[in-house]
DNA sequence: CTATTTAATTAGTCTTATCAAAATATAAAA
DNA sequence: TTTTATATTTTGATAAGACTAATTAAATAG
């Protein structure tokens, strides 16, 4: 039987895989908040569920049953978060850790209820693409603001980040999805980044820059 | 801390306690669906926590603490079942079964929400009363159609079902809510009853009338 | 190429919730 | 009042997840 939490482990194990980091122990201990040892024992038991293949000491990778669960509640989370907002008008640095909870309870019929409601969305409030029903994933690349050069315009495809006072630091500043920006300055050694955004210019540090990503 | 599933046995509890039916190991057992003996050694676990009284041998009953947390989960409950009908379109025989699972996990913030987006609902879509937040229910005693004399004109106050297929009858026939009756023929015996509504006439039987309550 | 640091695994416990089977209490019938 | 039937509780086991502490493997510095 898969449980909430097996969920949990595949659908982090997929988002850690597909930001290219290896899903170590250590990696998946800090994102589900649990010791590694844990990791380790539930490594184990997903390995013998065929849900992922474990090669001690070097790390996980999902099977393709076990990357169909995880696109499953990544869909299922986007879609709730996407909902949560434009639906309840619950406020985009709240609808995360809602969804969270909500995603591994998402009935089949609840879901496709939203998505019509939606109108088939294919992201969600972060800018985040929303898997398909079938498992397919829009892979788009883009590039972090943090990389952007001086004198580019851009417009912001995603941000990537769920700490809720960083969002809500993010919307304040128009740094949301679809929001046109020039890069004004860029400090070298990872310096900070000057952006104008409308008629107003703001200046952000490299890290936030990090988790915005542009085209 | 309380869990999910001590939230389903309080709330569960409180729900035959209403009834006037003496909350016992069996009756709570086969609401749960669980074995007797569970129920015993949660009954125990409840009592230690001051959720509930439990005189060995002859049931519980909910302390102040314990009644309080079961009016909450049964305020989500039903805020829940209206959301899902009104906002969503979810059908009504559906309501029930998805509410079980999402009113474990609903947040202050949105079972605020939802209850300021539905106009501070009184009833959910089976008429029973939505508690208020501070844990007030309207008691309201209503007659059950099955009680009903013949000749008697009478409103459907409430459906107490939650079996889909029932459920689906009962829409079908215009049982719901706020509907208006005539009671046409009552057979003797706990025998069917006959009942015109609008132009048509029906007949229903007598277990089916047990769940429906008029005024 | 050994020594040390860091990462991963194993071993043993704990908690929550469940079950089945055995034992006991209560209620009903003779 | 004794017997019988029914309800309740106890006992002992199991499964999922989690933790800590101890051990082992891998990576890195000297």
């Amino acid at each position: 039987m898969i449980t909430n939490i097996v969920e949990d482990y595949l659908a982090t194990i997929y988002r850690v895989t597909s930001e290219n980091q290896k899903s170590t122990t250590t990696i998946i201990a800090d994102k589900m908040r649990v010791s590694r040892g844990t990791v380790t024992s539930m490594f184990k038991k997903l390995a013998k569920s065929e849900l992922i293949t474990h090669v001690l000491y070097k790390g996980v990778s999902l099977t393709a049953t076990g990357e169909k669960i995880a696109l499953e509640i990544i869909r299922h989370h986007r879609l709730i978060e996407l909902y949560l907002q434009n639906s309840m008008g619950v406020p985009w640095d709240k609808v995360h850790e809602e969804a969270d909870k909500l995603e591994h309870i998402l009935s089949e019929e609840i879901e496709d209820r939203i998505d019509e409601l939606l109108n088939n969305p294919t992201n969600d409030p972060h800018g985040a693409p929303i898997p398909t029903k079938d498992g397919h994933v829009s892979n788009d690349i883009f590039r972090r603001l943090s990389q952007a050069k001086k004198g580019e315009e851009l417009v912001i495809k995603r941000v990537d980040e769920e700490d809720s006072e960083k969002l809500v630091y993010l919307a304040d500043k128009g740094l949301y999805p679809n929001t046109v920006l020039k890069v004004t300055n860029v400090e070298p050694f990872n310096g900070p980044i000057t952006i104008e955004i409308g008629n107003s210019e703001i200046i952000v540090g490299n890290k936030i820059a990090d988790s915005v990503f542009v085209d």
